[in-house]
DNA sequence: CAGCGACCATACCAAAGGGTACGGTACGGC
DNA sequence: GCCGTACCGTACCCTTTGGTATGGTCGCTG
């Protein structure tokens, strides 16, 4: 019983699904995700689909869960390593230019406007970011208001840079980063 | 010939369309905007439909368009009727407690995923608001880049937390455009 | 080597949604 | 009072998509 395997490819785990699932949802959104596209793209038919799935609502909560673990919550231990304010930008730098999917966490945000069950996941996300910051600014000596309300801003400037523009502008994004580490720095004297 | 008129109620007009579109956006996102869903809500059927509108892609072409001009870019133009950076944010304060539509907003970003049309409305929406922020602090007595980095952060704020939850925290969004202005008033010194 | 279970193909069904054709009603101008 | 046109109802079709039933193949294990 080999867990839940890496096989080298001759079967189709679901974790060939999960992976195919967040490119269509990076290139055309929630809608372009579907059993025929996923069956495809992967030269199986249905009866694969429905042997690793019970149905389509079951697979897309898998795969949020699947995305949650496996990428949402990463820039979050990516920021953990971190060990003052100071260095937290420039290690964010490099997260949001090779660790965060922007386009799929996008497409995630969208399909939560209308599926309970991703806000809810993207809930979870958005919160464990915004207190890995929250934290970090506290022990950087930041009263509890003024490290929540600076937490939530970074928040907002990465959720608004990935939501206004696709694909997403890492350059301007840097900028709007260096803004923002200028800015906690006022307030940590 | 009456315009596009505002009959009393008899009749159903193209403007019963877009309003109802607005609210099922704001409702379901674009999945729940169908022509059945439509023509239920309003009593009619779908030769009424077909009769106004050449097909649904017709149709939200014109409801984005009709979004456009009489809700996106409204925001702006309350924010163009202020004199000053002080006075901006009390404006923006009244303007995203009332004006701004903020489910039917969140949704047509939502969408702009996945339509190129939605999405070239969408940017240029962006675009005015910005514009307007960055010509009252231009006037104000930025440079030309800390006017448009301090314009995109405050578009950042406002996009950020309108996609983050739904329905949108009016308080919360309150506190941060206060932040904010803190921010910004530190910029005109 | 028998056979059990994981894995997948084929074929078919049902519902939803977009679209078309056509017929009918109501209203304003001549 | 006639008639064109805006307006809308009814009935039907097609495509997409989710879903099910069923049987077949492969590998591993006793």
């Amino acid at each position: 019983m080999p867990a839940s395997g890496s096989s080298t490819s001759s079967r189709t785990t679901r974790a060939h699904y999960f992976e195919l699932g967040l490119e269509l949802l990076a290139e055309g959104g929630a809608p372009s995700v579907t059993i025929d596209a996923l069956c495809t793209r992967l030269q199986v038919t249905k009866g694969s689909f429905y042997h690793h799935f019970h149905g389509v609502r079951d697979y897309m909560e898998q795969l949020l869960v699947y995305w949650e673990d496996r990428h949402g919550h990463r820039l979050a231990r990516e920021a953990l390593a971190v060990k003052g304010p100071a260095e937290l930008i420039p290690q964010l730098k490099v997260a949001v230019a090779y660790v965060v999917q922007h386009e799929a966490e996008s497409a995630i945000r969208a399909l939560a406007m209308s599926d309970p069950f991703a806000a809810e996941v993207q809930r979870r996300v958005d919160q464990g970011r915004e207190d890995v910051l929250v934290d970090l600014y506290l022990a950087a000596g930041m009263d509890d208001d003024t490290a929540r309300s600076s937490a939530r801003i970074g928040m907002a400037i990465l959720i608004g840079t990935q939501q206004r523009e696709r694909p997403v502008d890492r350059d301007r994004l840097h900028s709007l980063l260096a803004e923002y580490q200028r800015w906690i720095e006022t307030r940590l004297r």
